[in-house]
DNA sequence: TGTACATCAGTGAACGCGCGTTCACTGATGTAC
DNA sequence: TGTACATCAGTGAACGCGCGTTCACTGATGTAC
């Protein structure tokens, strides 16, 4: 009923959505450096000088966009886990893997934005550090799943970290209690070789061997998952 | 000597030397969807159409650079390996890694311009695909070299690649004589782990937890070539 | 060695386009009494 | 319920800047005889 709501308020919020939109169109076809207010206030109608009304310069722009695509991924990752929700750790774990590829497959340009070189000029605030944070934290929390249950291997013979090594794991360790921290270590190592390849399919590197990328993606997710002891 | 060649020849290859530093110079600074023909000539006090006698476009100019960046990464990565030509291949395997980081977080632009996100409207032309192949057929032959002496595990565990997966990795096969597939697999998942880990930090998604890197990046190197069976 | 002609590098002006941002303004919507 | 005033959205013109590319040209370098 958006009740105590004004027309005014209603309207500005319908207005920021459709800016929004506009721009992630623009997004998809021309990149995010090359995303102009001028085409988005073309496409909508309005005159340039308007969008000042919603985002106090193209920078606030795009990091709405950049937040908005980080939420996106992290709420696609979220509801995946969330129905599997009985399923075995290492399966929810796989189906994370699959559809965040599959996210990034289906909104390649968002997907470069937030995971692909950083805009020149463009300095990230630390608002976006939070939805950034979801779909690692997710992945943390399938493993500590996984360890409590006991669907956690004991890697006895993956290395200890030590040293400041040691103490940057620690800072997964918070979000991951009861968890080694040689797993923990792992989990990162994983989590960069999961994006790596996802940027190799997207960016043209896999083309001439592992393109299309299908089974080579499902077998290396299967061995990551086995190689940080999900079982 | 440069027996044979005219001052016009010289003075040719000289000028567009120049041009390739002056566009990398402003690479750095700006990165590549920003580099403008206009800007490079007036670094180099010549007026912008002058640039047409030497290269016919500005995509031809991004191409150039293109070339040049994978060629420069290969060159060091290849010297690298060969100044170690008679160590143990995990050894060179590892020393590898570290200078293909080294050489990104020395050139974080040209390192963007080749492993980030792809410049929009860009179409990296054929001429492309061999330079960028250096630093996958090093990898490859220093890994066919530690089977061949008899430094590489068995990887009994690891599974076997079928169907269409086995037929990609056989084009791997094709310059890793001798080496099981199974392992070639392997081989590519830690090409996507290496690269995934150098964008994450180059592109700041490590700042919070494994930055700074240099100690996650070595034990990742070291755990990614047992990974593959180098010992 | 000297001349005539062809090749090529670099100039300067122009075309046609784009952009982000500011600012004074009009007119509609909302609020307090 | 009605009026007076304040708030806010959107306009349109302008500023000052950038870009890639084309084209007719001048003058220097190279080549053939």
């Amino acid at each position: 009923m958006n009740a105590g709501r004004t027309a005014r308020e209603r309207a500005r919020a319908e207005l920021t959505d459709q800016i929004k939109m506009a721009a992630r169109r623009q997004l998809a076809i021309e990149g995010a450096e090359r995303l102009s207010l001028r085409a988005i206030s073309r496409e909508l109608g309005m005159v340039s000088s308007a969008l000042y009304r919603y985002f106090p310069s193209r920078d606030d722009l795009l990091t709405a966009l950049i937040i908005d695509a980080y939420d996106a991924l992290g709420a696609t990752a979220e509801s995946t886990a969330a129905a599997k929700d009985d399923a075995h750790p290492a399966d929810i774990w796989l189906a994370v893997c699959l559809v965040v590829r599959e996210w990034a497959r289906a909104h390649p340009h968002e997907y470069a934005l937030i995971y692909g070189s950083p805009v020149t000029g463009y300095k990230a605030p630390q608002t976006t550090v939070q939805p950034a944070s979801r779909v690692p934290i997710l992945m943390l929390g399938i493993v500590t799943r996984a360890q409590t249950l006991g669907w956690l291997a004991r890697l006895d013979n993956a290395p200890e970290p030590t040293g400041r090594l040691a103490e940057q794991v620690d800072v997964l360790a918070a979000l991951a209690p009861g968890v080694p921290r040689r797993v923990l270590l792992r989990v990162a190592i994983v989590w960069t070789q999961l994006f790596g390849m996802i940027s190799f399919e997207l960016f043209g590197q896999l083309v001439g061997t592992m393109d299309p990328a299908d089974d080579f993606f499902a077998e290396a997710s299967k061995q990551m998952a086995a190689f940080i002891g999900l079982r």
